[in-house]
DNA sequence: TCTGGGGTCCTAGGACCC
DNA sequence: TCTGGGGTCCTAGGACCC
């Protein structure tokens, strides 16, 4: 094969937990979880015992009575994993960030400055471990999905290279589930079939796949079967979505639940929209109901907004006309609001001139304007002294925070 | 002890247009 | 009046990713 291996994958390891180690070297060596009713983040200690992130932290307890909880140093999380990925972009400019602690990227371009793909990810290895005190699991191969799969091999603390001329023999008696896009679900669907590596998956005729998991599914999941990944490394990734959510326990399906936490949903979602002049058009709810079942409805506008507002009130017809068509749901355990179909970007000295005051929420109007220039108000001030400094009325209030608004910003993709 | 939060992509049916 | 096909957009749900 003429081709060599020139994608890397990076991947720090239980970021979240590392960081606390390296911050506090008590901390090394043992089960700690960053967070408290909840883990957000566990350590490899930690994971020993079955602890998982998103599991209560009660839970956790009872499943290692040593482990301990620690308050997390967000800010720190996110100068680390910004540092690690220029460490990275220090080799080329060809980086993929895939969030805030992983990325792709080709070296195709710089092996002659820097050394064969091996090389630099022992270098990245090296820098990460020595600059920034962290761990770093390192995949080099042909492609992204094998990259990936040889980091998660990798893990923890390693480097795996994957020979162009080897590749079907690493590949093959790996299990299903480290593939790129087999979950719970698929993985189950497969064992039906008999299906448990991916050396069973590639031999297994596509029509049989197809009728299994879909057209596309099935597919592609041949196609990464053989190692056939046509994805290129891609640096400039905008976002098709923005949005919040709120699980809230267990509360009554009425509008002074809803309404306060809509509003504060909307708050969120709205001022990054703003922020980067990037409005919406599609406005999507999703209501959970006791059950853990949810349903969504959503409506698309005529003209994009960006208004905290009017995304609020049109969220809240949305979660009426569900709970209309739900009568029996008398309790609902989390809320959620998401803007999609968002404008590349707007730009207020060509749409002001159409945008006439008093048009307020019709949908089809143009943004609302006097409200966005309310909203660019508060913006102004929550730039200068902070979210909280002002709010919305009763969204201030009475908003319960299972999870750090810091916490939530590490999760948010660049708009 | 019922399970956090922010995203992407796919599917299938229906409306609507040519 | 009924027939057909292609294409696009919208909606709701689901699987999956980090």
């Amino acid at each position: 094969m003429a081709t060599t291996a020139t994608i890397l994958h990076a991947d720090l390891d239980a970021f979240y937990a590392s960081v606390e180690q390296m911050l506090d070297a008590s901390l090394r060596g043992k089960p700690i979880a960053v967070g408290g009713g909840v883990v957000l983040a566990a350590s490899y200690e930690a994971k020993a015992f079955g602890v998982r992130s998103g599991m209560p932290g009660r839970q956790a307890r009872e499943l290692c009575p040593q482990l301990t909880f620690v308050t997390g140093h967000f800010k720190d999380y996110q100068r680390l994993g910004d540092a690690a990925i220029k460490v990275i972009g220090d080799f080329t400019p060809l980086v993929e960030r895939i969030s805030i602690d992983e990325a792709f990227a080709d070296v195709a371009g710089c092996t002659h400055l820097f050394g064969t793909p091996a090389e630099i990810a022992m270098a990245i290895r090296q820098r990460v471990r020595t600059e920034l005190g962290l761990p770093i699991s390192v995949g080099v191969a042909r492609t992204k999905h094998l990259a990936k799969i040889a980091s998660q091999v990798a893990k923890p603390d390693g480097l795996v290279v994957v020979d162009p001329d080897t590749e079907l023999e690493f590949l093959h008696p790996l299990t299903v589930e480290l593939m790129w896009g087999v979950g719970p679900v698929t993985k189950a669907r497969l064992a039906e079939i008999g299906v448990l590596t991916i050396g069973q998956l590639a031999k297994t005729p596509g029509w049989s796949l197809e009728r299994l998991l879909g057209p596309a599914a099935g597919e592609k999941l041949a196609a990464l079967a053989w190692n056939r990944d046509p994805r290129e490394i891609r640096s400039h990734r905008r976002a098709r979505s923005a949005g919040a959510q709120s699980a809230i326990g267990r509360k009554p399906a009425e509008e002074r639940v809803f309404r306060p936490t809509l509003v504060h949903l909307a708050d969120r979602v709205a001022t990054r929209l703003r922020a980067k002049s990037r409005p919406g058009r599609t406005v999507t709810v999703r209501v959970r109901f006791a059950d853990l079942s949810s349903v969504t409805r959503s409506i698309t506008l005529d003209a994009p907004i960006f208004a905290t507002m009017i995304l609020a009130e049109l969220a809240e017809d949305l979660v009426r006309a569900i709970l209309a068509d739900h009568p029996d749901e008398k309790i609902i355990s989390l809320l959620a609001i998401s803007v999609s179909h968002i404008e590349e970007h707007w730009d207020p000295e060509l749409e002001l001139p159409f945008g006439l005051e008093e048009e307020g929420r019709r949908p089809g109007s143009r943004l609302g304007m006097a409200r966005w220039a309310a909203d660019c108000a508060v913006d102004k001030i929550r730039d200068r002294f902070g979210w909280d400094a002002i709010g919305y009325g009763s969204a201030a209030l009475g908003i319960s925070r299972f999870v750090p608004d810091e916490f939530r910003k590490l999760a948010e993709k660049d708009l």
